[in-house]
DNA sequence: GAAGTCATGTAAACGGTTACATGATTTT
DNA sequence: AAAATCATGTAACCGTTTACATGACTTC
């Protein structure tokens, strides 16, 4: 079968345990947004899709009088999933523009300075955010591996805009 | 005046030198495409675009009998260029497939370190291809700076992937 | 002569975001 | 009573990729 990486968050969100459209969305913004985000326009109809290929299957499970269908994987799913984990990842992709504007910078000089203090608070927020998550979260096995992965990058990040910053008063660059 | 990212990639590489939408893609695939891509479906209408909008100016200059348009920028291109070069950047995105697949790993252990691999190789391949634009291209100025981002990150990110891959191979996750 | 490169362009399809609509429940 | 949250969904739009079409010149 052929799905989108974004069709197989979705069952490997359910992998760990079923939930509703609303948890997967609430999940994804909690975890993988940061190198793999999803929207409702995306993870609804997808559902529907999984749901008539038959690897998910949903069930009404009302909670407190509020409508509600929570998805658990089905058998073809699991399989469905442990293939796609098997296969070579193939998508690696940025768009940086702050990285853009910099590189674009001999046009306008006195602009770089401010480009790439935007990317260091950028990545300063996303840092605070994967903190966050590891105090609170307290994520174990894979997941605490990619989280590691998200702090230790972002670290980098905001060192090199700070060391590159320095060079660039000194004026380095011209 | 409102435009896509894609369209200042075309007004920065015009502020170089004017060139033909076919150096322009030339050009990207040489430099901005690892963090900002760009297709001919893109660069060719919206050159009729910007040239509409005289931002930049179309003029036939066959070489060899070839036809070809060379575009360069005019005075409100340049400004249009040097007001988005002054705004802040908004887009930091980033799609990894192979931290997905780790971060899913807990589904098929087994895969994780399959995963890692080809995240290693594919910065390894940005590498190499980094590294000869350096020794080759020789590039000066902000360009360069960007350029040593690349290299400086790219090692980072290998190195990152040759501890993991250690790590788990010593079995520290499970 | 064939393959490769220079060169321009379009159309279809795709993946994704945004905005909107609805409505119930819960918290302030 | 109002605001926030839970919850589901659709429609329009946008940016981008891919595939295709065309054709001339250059290199092997």
């Amino acid at each position: 079968m052929e799905l989108s990486p974004t069709a197989y968050v979705i069952l490997g969100m359910l992998a760990v345990h079923p939930m509703s459209g609303y948890d997967i969305k609430t999940t994804v913004d909690y975890s993988v947004r940061f190198f793999w985000a999803a929207s409702y326009g995306q993870i609804y109809p997808e559902l529907s899709r999984l749901s008539e290929a038959g690897l998910v299957e949903g069930a009404a499970e009302p909670a407190s009088g509020r409508r509600r269908t929570v998805y658990r994987l089905t058998t073809a799913g699991q399989d469905e999933l442990a293939d796609w984990l098997a296969q070579e990842p193939q998508v690696f992709e940025t768009r940086d523009e702050a990285l853009l504007k910099l590189f674009f910078a001999d046009a306008a000089p006195d602009t770089a300075a401010a480009s790439i203090d935007a990317k260091r608070r950028y990545h300063e927020a996303v840092l605070a955010q994967l903190r966050e998550i590891e105090t609170t979260g307290k994520p174990e096995g894979h997941p605490s591996v990619v989280l590691r992965f998200g702090i230790e990058s972002c670290e980098w990040m905001v060192a090199w805009c700070e060391r590159e910053a320095g060079r660039l008063r000194e004026g380095a660059v011209r």
